[in-house]
This record gives C-alpha cells, structure tokens and sequence, in this order.
DNA sequence: CGAGGCCTTGATCCCAGTCAAGTGTCGTGG
DNA sequence: CCACGACACTTGACTGGGATCAAGGCCTCG
C-alpha cells in the first residue's frame, strides 16, 4: 500500500543470466506479446526488459501517474481499478499469467494497477518498446491483436454492468474465471479465486454483502460448491452458463 | 430494420470517381485512421474503399454475422451494441464521424452496428485492410492507438455503469457529448442528442423512465435546458462537471 | 488468548425499475 | 382543414433488488 519503490524488490536484467541453456529465450518467452517471435527477435526483446517479484497488495503504479512502462505478468495475479474521488471503486480487469498491462494514453496511466498475490512481472520503458515495435512489425501486430481482444472484454464486462442482475454477474464471473484457468492449462474447477470479496464486488458493480449472499444461494442451490472462500467448485456447468448468458 | 442488404444503397467506387480537384484525396482524408498519410498512401486506400450512405436506423451488421468490412463514418451517427437472449440491450458506444468501427476477432463481430441518423460510411475488406497494414506501418500504428483509445474510454464507461448514480451517469453522458462536439469543430452547448432516450438508457445502463426523470432534474435544477428533446442546453457547465467527476 | 481481517448473515432502507396514464408531435388520410 | 393513430417522451404511483447498517463467526498472527 505504501509507494514502495519497483526498484526496492528483485530486478535482474536479464542480460546478466548466463545458463547454458539460453534461459533467456526460455523465460521470454513466456511473455505473452512475443510468443510467436523468432529466436533473434526474443533475444531483442530480452536485452530491453527488466524482471522483479513483487509482493502481494503492491501498488505497481496510480492512476494518473506519468506512462513510462509496460509490464507483463510471468507469475501471480494483479487487478486494475479506476476509482472516483469519494472512494467507490470500480476494478476493470483481474489479470494473471501471460497477460500485459500498462498501455495508455500521453497523460498518464487511467487505472491503478495493484499486485493480488506476490506476482512476477518484467517491464519495458514506452520508449524501448516504441523503438522495438519499429523493428519488428510481427510485435506490433500482436500488441494491436491483444488490445482489440481486451477491447471486446471490456465491451462484454459492459453488457454485464449494465444490463446482468447479481446472479448472472456472479455466475458469468466464475465462467470466465473457469475457462481462463483451462487455457492455462489448469483444472476448470475447482477454480481459485485469489481475489477477496470486495475485489469481486468492485469488479462486478455489487456490494460485498450481495456478492457474498449470492455465492452462498449459489451452493444452496447446489450450482456452486465453495469448500473454502477461496476455491470455488462448480458443480453445475450447464446452469452457470445459462445464467451467465441471461437466458 | 429489415436485413435490407448494404449493397442496396447508394455504394460509390472511388476509383470512377475522377474530379480534376482530386476529390479521392479529399474525401478519403475525412476517414479517421488515415488523417496524416502521404498523398500516396491515401490513394492506395481510396482504391479498395466503398462508399455508401445509409438510412437511419438501418442496421449495418448484427452481432454474430460474419467479419467481412471495417466501416469509418464520413457523416452521421451510429450506435453499436450487445443483446441478451431476452431482449435486454446495452449499447456499447455512439460513434460519429471519423469514428470507425467493425474490429473484431475472428469469429464474429461481437456486437451490432445500426445507424441513428442517415450515415454516410466507408467500409474496406478486412482481408484488403490487412494487405494495406503490411505496406503502410504507420496505418498499424494509427489503428492501434485508436483501438487503445477506445479501450480507455470502455474502460471509463465501465467505472460508469459499475459505480455511478442515474444523476452522474446523465451528467457524464451529457459533458462528454459535448466535449465531443468541441473537438469535431461545434459549440459544446447546445449539444445535440440525435438518438432517442431509449438508446440513452440502455448507453448508461438505465431505463427510459429513469433517464426522463434525471434530464428533467436536471432542469429543474436549472443545470441544463431542454428547448427539446433532442437538444440540451448546458447551462451550468461547472456543475455537471463535478456531477460526472462524482464530487 | 486477544486483535484485526475477512466473510457471512439478518434487518431495514432507498434508488431505480415497473406499471400505468397522460401529453405532444408528426404523418396520413378523409 | 381536421381527425386519427403511431410513436416518443414525460409523469405519477408503487415495487423490489440490491445497498446500507449492524452483528456475529471464523480464520491468522502476534
């Protein structure tokens, strides 16, 4: 929660590991924008980034703050949140593994950006990338790829503010947590919820209190399964879905 | 309403265009996306653009339909937005002109597109575009910043509908209408409301009642005039502003 | 063992939704 | 010219889903 430095937790630049293996390339690779890059273009990318592991509730940056990186999640998970002056918050995405953030406009960043579990991260300067995305075009036409389909998200999180009631919002939260968590290549349930209630409720336009009362009716109905706060079994598949398309 | 077929209306080549002023350029240089290319790279895209003008409430591609065009507004206004099954709406953005609109992942446009107003559009193939992209870098650029652009203000709408009450929600819509009409080169008061309240409602995720009610609040409270109801005069411009900020 | 989080549950309240008229405007046809 | 219906918008009365207020339970950690 205090502005701890970056720079204050493990950053290693990359350049300086040696393993015979080309750990490098092993390790950048898993950042998501480049996974299709060639050897050489991942070495580039490589030479510009920087990694750290950050504790958990660490404030990566504010909105507001002046755009001077991108980062890229290789462990962990981090939630984004613009909030509004008298303290009503709204979280605009939870990402994890593989996912990118950082992105804006010239006058700084328009979300908070704040780690949930401790998370590992590398990060890129504006700059380098900008000069990076010059060189390798493939690199441009992915990041543009990766913000339409954030785009589309935030168009179908839209329909679900506006439009879902508590139990479709809920039902359609743990549906897409599942399906995130089978294209990572983990079990689709039970599914982990590292996030507290409140995130969820700030995430979703509800109160803590709803949030809560509809996991629990949930059970009761025998659609879900929560053997602790933070797991989440769902028994019900077909139900969940049909209540997170409205039908 | 009725799938009338886009082909049906007026759709020009440029190409058969040939006015000694070099209209091509001119009209072409309205689209959005290509704002500051090289007299060069305009006439690359006049060559595989079509133009149209639409009637309103025509609807120019549903949710689900297959991704074929990428469409830009020359004059107009259009709406784009998501349904469920039941009938529930949510409009995802108005859009005028410079705007464009029809990205998309590849199975589907993932929402649909109808006109407000007659509109006039250009639309490309996506797989001519895509050609395009490769030859003019800058073109990529411009693309992905205004798909960052767009994720931004989704991302805005999103504290919106999650967190704001119907009175901010209708002060946000109304001072960003106008901010808008500043930067297309018109007075920012009155601004005009070309589409219905309905449409207002299911923007902000309201019902028609409920947005009625605020305008006419609003009013009351002599923030705002209603000469009709597809004007409004910002009378307190400072007032809506804190209303929109949720001060 | 006690303090502080986090989560759950219950009681009550209120903002926005629903239902139901009523008003104004426009276009059509007698 | 007016009568009429269609449609969009407004207004009023009432309802209800989720918010608010208030405990209470259950961890973890010192």
């Amino acid at each position: 929660m205090p502005p701890l430095d970056f720079d204050s937790h493990k950053i290693e630049h990359l350049a300086d590991l040696k393993s015979p293996q080309c750990r490098n390339c092993d390790i950048v690779r898993e950042i998501a924008f480049c996974a299709d890059l060639s050897h050489d273009e991942v070495k580039r990318l490589a030479a510009v980034r920087c990694h750290a592991t950050l504790p958990a509730s660490f404030t990566v940056f504010r909105e507001g703050d002046l755009v001077d990186h991108v980062y890229s999640i290789s462990n962990g998970a981090v939630k984004l949140y613009k909030l509004l002056p008298d303290g009503r918050r709204q979280i605009i995405g939870f990402l994890f593994s593989g996912d990118i953030f950082g992105l804006g406009t010239n006058d700084g960043y328009c979300y908070t950006a704040e780690t949930i579990t401790a998370t590992q991260v590398c990060r890129f300067t504006h700059r380098k990338l900008d000069s990076l995305l010059d060189e390798i075009p493939r690199l441009e036409r992915r990041m543009f790829n990766m913000a339409v389909k954030d785009l589309v998200a935030a168009q179908e999180q839209m329909l679900l503010l506006g439009r879902k009631t508590a139990r479709e919002k809920v039902a359609t939260f743990l549906v897409k947590l599942s399906m995130r968590a089978e294209r990572a290549g983990q079990p689709g349930s039970p599914v982990a919820l590292p996030m507290s209630r409140a995130d969820i409720a700030d995430y979703l336009g509800l109160t803590i209190e709803t949030v809560s009362r509809t996991f629990t009716q949930l059970k009761r109905d025998n659609i879900i399964g929560l053997p602790d706060s933070g797991h989440c079994v769902l028994n019900d598949w077909q139900a969940l879905k049909e209540l997170a398309e409205g039908a």
